[in-house]
DNA sequence: AGAGTGATGCTAAAAAATTAGCATTTTGTT
DNA sequence: AACAAAATGCTAATTTTTTAGCATCACTCT
């Protein structure tokens, strides 16, 4: 079987494959500690089988315990995250969304971060000839 | 009662807030039109009441049939998918999200918009100081 | 006035998600 | 070797989500 989108998930399914996705990779115990309203950690762990079987995660095995990681790349992941996100929220406009990237966090990007974003819209300006 | 956090809906209450959000508002059958999967009018109509009535929604009536808005403005609800998303793909980090961003749609981003984007960033800057 | 159409409100059934509990396995420790 | 600790596997019950169906109301048209 092969993952759907997120948009497929249910709720709890994608709060937890929110936090492997933040953590990169996570057993059993620390997704049921990031969880909001944590439920018991059989049934954690059933959501992890669950998840697995539907191959949105897949584990490794590290001594005793399973290690918990996405299937799809974080690259990939968040691609498609973005994707969503420009669309339900910004009309598909690329530009907006970054605008309110900046707008949000404004104040806590140094200066050699701006300048780092600078140098990225000259390439891709460039790029586009 | 308040809207909690976009975190705690359900499959399909999440897949109508997004409907939602991104057509601005939404009578029933825009959104039975637009859900994946669509079940029955019924359904989608029951659906949009509990949304409403856990005011994640209102709505206005326009002559014989509702139109549903939702109750936290697009620019809130942006915010907070942003700050999530930033948070769980981009490890907290708002240069390596825009970066990714800039990637994903170089091609499609015409001069114009790039520039405008560098001038944001040179206000940015500005205000930094 | 009556019939038809397109809405809504409400309720109860069906399906899916979520959970807890218990049995089992492995490892470490005395 | 025996016990405790820390995992997992599996199953069944509970809760929540999701759905369909039916009754009703408002408007339009003949």
């Amino acid at each position: 079987m092969t993952a759907k989108s997120h948009a497929h998930l249910s709720r709890r399914e994608r709060q937890i494959m929110d936090i492997i996705y933040r953590l990169g990779q996570a057993t059993a115990v620390e997704v049921m500690e990031n969880l909001p309203d944590p439920p018991s950690y059989s049934a954690v762990r059933a959501m992890l089988r669950l998840l697995e079987e539907k191959s949105y995660l897949r584990h490794e095995q590290e001594g005793m315990k399973y290690i918990f990681l996405p299937t799809l790349s974080r690259e990939k992941a968040r691609q498609s995250a973005l994707k969503q996100l420009v669309q339900t929220f910004f009309d598909g406009s690329t530009e907006q969304a970054v605008a309110a990237m900046l707008d949000m966090s404004r104040a806590k990007m140094s200066d050699e971060e701006l300048n780092r974003l600078s140098e990225m819209i000259e390439q891709a300006k460039k790029e586009g000839r």
